[in-house]
DNA sequence: TATTGTTATACTCTATAACTATA
DNA sequence: TATAGTTATAGAGTATAACAATA
């Protein structure tokens, strides 16, 4: 297995959909939680980042504001996430994380893990290791992807 | 980091989706060649697997038949793929990828491994190796999802 | 009857363009 | 004028339900 930038690229661009597919499904079939991939880690972002702006949500996910916007609605409408004005700026927005967003955000996550621990529980040592190391690097890599 | 079924779990969740955001991004932006995640990945298979039924590539995608209708229905559109009756059995259909097909299948292709190619430019040789070892054990973990 | 596929309908995700309000 | 955000509109991706054709 050539380990050059090229022979990743490959990897990753067969294995990844693959792995979102995955986790996109099993959200969707949550039938207690309910949350789609994007509303999930907009309230992680959120619940990271209490009285975030509506530009910085945006900035995180790599969504223009418009998407933004009406992703945050929906959020809103379920009553997961406030939204007031920020008083130093009144342009802006200031995000944040319900108790009831908190409470179906954290029965969300630990069903999705579990699913994926369960999945994962067939690797063996050495693989798991890998699996972080490499999640390591992709996080840096494409976290500052501001396009 | 803990190499735990839960460490990598949590790690995937967070990772994944940035990795597959940008991947979805570079492709749309592909103005030569155009063609979305699905779509791509639709021509893959069908190039891999000539004459698949669609039934296949559902089971393929993890979609379901009448989604993958769609997504074929458009290839055809475009003139990428042909779609014929199975002589043995007339439900079923028999799909191929033409000549125009194959020509923006590589472009694009081509593209995308550029530009990941680049991205993962700045990775050493360890995290190269980390990373080819992570998407085989993943691949392996998340193939047969059939749900 | 069971299987393969399509059509009808609807919802989510995302974008661009046009707009409003505030700075 | 520039920035933050919303509204209008549209296209892709996906699903479920209902249907048609073939086995």
């Amino acid at each position: 297995m050539s380990a050059t930038p090229e022979g990743c690229a490959r990897e990753l661009l067969e294995v990844v959909p693959l792995v979102m597919r995955d986790i996109r499904h099993q959200m969707r079939n949550q039938r207690s939680t309910e949350l789609t991939v994007p509303q999930f880690r907009t309230l992680v972002f959120v619940e990271n980042n209490s009285g975030a702006s509506l530009s910085e949500v945006a900035d995180h996910m790599g969504l223009t504001l418009p998407s933004t916007s009406k992703l945050v609605d929906d959020l809103l409408k379920n009553g997961f996430v406030t939204r007031e004005e920020q008083a130093a700026d009144r342009r802006r927005v200031s995000l944040t994380v319900t108790l009831r967003g908190r409470t179906i955000l954290d029965a969300s996550r630990k069903e999705t893990l579990r699913y994926l621990s369960q999945k994962l529980g067939s690797a063996n040592a050495e693989e798991k290791v890998a699996i972080i190391q490499a999640m390591k690097t992709l996080r840096t890599v494409f976290q500052e992807s501001k396009n």
